[in-house]
DNA sequence: ACAATAGGCAACCATTTAGTTGCCTGTCAA
DNA sequence: TTGACAGGCAACTAAATGGTTGCCTATTGT
């Protein structure tokens, strides 16, 4: 097995995940794991080279393998990436949610009245 | 209070989270909040007007929040997005994370062997 | 009152991005 | 073996992005 990265550029995931036409394709791998090209073409209204340009940067992001079967190329999710994601960064906001807004309150509290 | 609605464009908090300089904003508040404009300049290679844009677009995303005090704007963290969007896109890419790899592992091994 | 401070706004520029068209290669099936 | 199918690659275009400079307004402190 490859040892996995732990974060093989964070950076490259926000930036693969900010497009919608991007998370539709994973959402469709979600679907139905290990589609074509052609058939991950379908709905979207764009050609074949675009979605492959999409594709590139999803597995530039390590968000899918693929795999050629004849003459045909098979795209699989990898989710790790985005459970990297939730973990190392997410996590740290999920933790403060409370926290965040109180200060907020507080200081419009302490504008008007000082309370 | 303000009524908070569940997905003000999840795009925008995508989009908004796809640059590292916007993130690094964010964490910035994260250790501190309530940091005037100024204070958030500290320690970013660029100008003022510069931040005051990605500021502008986290705002938009609904990721901050602002409050003038004086001559000078006071800047919250809204952790509540980002945890809109763990909750609401990144979950079901965690339920499904053994399940993809071992799709692709079948293929692989199909492939060669059939087994 | 006035200089300094904090910030807003608009125009402009360079780079990146998202898409296109056109053409080429490899595989499969009749 | 040859035509159809699946996909790769490169050049080009339009629009979005990230940054700049220049100037303006409002607030503050002396």
């Amino acid at each position: 097995m490859v040892a996995y990265c732990p974060v093989m550029s964070m950076d490259a995931v926000f930036k693969a995940l900010a497009d919608p036409v991007r998370r539709r394709l994973l959402d469709s791998l979600h679907q139905r794991n290990g589609q074509t090209l052609l058939e991950l073409c379908q709905g979207h209204q764009m050609t074949r080279q675009a979605v492959t340009k999409h594709l590139g940067l999803l597995e530039a992001a390590n968000l899918i393998a693929t795999v050629k079967r004849g003459r045909e190329k098979l795209h699989y999710l990898n989710p790790v990436p985005i459970q990297d994601i939730a973990d190392r960064w997410i996590g740290k906001y999920e933790r403060s949610r409370l926290r965040a807004l109180g200060d907020l309150k507080q200081t419009l509290e302490g504008d008007a009245d000082g309370d």
